[in-house]
DNA sequence: TAGCGCATTAATGTATACAATACGGGCTGG
DNA sequence: CCAGCCCGTATTGTATACATTAATGCGCTA
């Protein structure tokens, strides 16, 4: 897209991935327009998109906020994932062609390789297991699907949650993308749907013993 | 929101499911302005909600375009919808109070009574309809469900297919409406997921017939 | 002192002018 | 005759000024 309009995006984005901007804390577009060196016109555009993603909210009279969710909502938030990301998988299996399962190892071998040592590289970890599961989503070949995800798969959260990964978590996460490179490779979308089921459903618990409550 | 972008968006959204701008045709920015009486400015913030619903689409050089919809896009569609929609009669079968029973016994009779007649009334039908699944999704509690699911219910297809069932069709419509009440009374998530899952498929499959192609 | 209402201030909404970019048609050279 | 380039035109992108609307805080009154 333009190069105003997007590079206000991809700021104000890390503006809120990086936490400088808290949750539920206000933005004002001029505000925004000053930090990202543009008017407020592309400022606008930038923020109507981050809204349709959910970084951000609006109040009654359209003040904006940066995305602050419940624990409710972050419990929907990773059962519709676990839902749709697991039909993704299930599609996938029935449509993976041998580069694509190459690519897929060739990620989960940079997972591997991103844990392997004893001070384990998060951004690399985050990086190719993005890709992973973009991976699949692709092959799934369902652009709604890929763009209900989309809004559903908040960065913020999957860093939260790998971020307080244990050596041993972020091992076992890509011991699961092998299991499901086999379920890919015999073409049975039940297990592949099973197998992706149990990876979001144990992320979420991860989830929930990083935040506390239950 | 405001008046000029909100009374674009909804001229622009009636535009579309009217019919009157035909899938696949271009829009321009200008000629929407003219249309609603209001600048470009507005016209561009209702463009960015339509386009995160996907009544529009967007091409690599930001040209815009009426949705066209594939029948492998309308066949997903319906698989998600029933999916989320199942899902979130489930969530509502444990939280409907009586009061809320009532007000889906009475909307349902609504619908009775809009397809009792030889000549049913179908705006009635659809705005009954729509009542009707928006106080479950309601009921359900999950704002980002019912984000989701408002992305996914197409009214275009909606429509289309309730202009094509016949009377016995939309009779049954109904009858499968009551099954779903006496779930909900009897608070139990399983059957109203399921009861939920065959209304949606049986319309996916009545939409089908509609269309013609398998 | 609590609560109400008005004035002030700050934010968003809109219109317009101009800039940048992409599309299409016609021309030219091979 | 076809391919490729170039330029005119249509369309979207951006900046800015002004209008409108909501929040805030102050002072007044009961």
């Amino acid at each position: 897209m333009s190069r105003a309009s997007d590079h206000a995006y991809s700021e104000i984005r890390s503006l809120i991935l990086s936490g400088d901007a808290a949750p539920a804390s206000q933005l004002t577009e001029e505000q925004l327009a000053d930090l990202c060196g543009v008017s407020r016109t592309p400022v606008r555009d930038a923020l109507r998109r981050l809204e349709a993603e959910l970084y951000i909210i609006r109040s009654g009279s359209q003040r904006i906020f940066v995305a602050d969710w419940t624990h409710a909502e972050v419990d929907e938030m990773f059962t519709l994932r676990g839902m749709l990301e697991a039909h993704a998988a299930a599609r996938a299996a029935t449509r993976f062609d041998d580069a694509g399962l190459v690519a897929l190892r060739v990620c989960n071998a940079a997972i591997d390789a991103a844990v392997r040592h004893s001070e384990p590289d998060i951004p690399a970890f985050l990086t190719a297991n993005r890709e992973f599961h973009g991976l699949i989503i692709d092959v799934a070949q369902s652009p709604r699907l890929a763009a209900t995800l989309a809004t559903l798969v908040e960065q913020p959260v999957v860093r939260r949650t790998a971020m307080h990964y244990s050596r041993d978590q972020l091992a076992r996460s890509a011991s699961e993308h092998r299991e499901l490179i086999i379920a890919f490779e015999a073409r049975d979308a039940d297990w592949a749907h099973a197998v992706m089921t149990g990876h979001i459903r144990r992320a979420f618990h991860a989830f929930r013993g990083v935040t506390g409550k239950p």
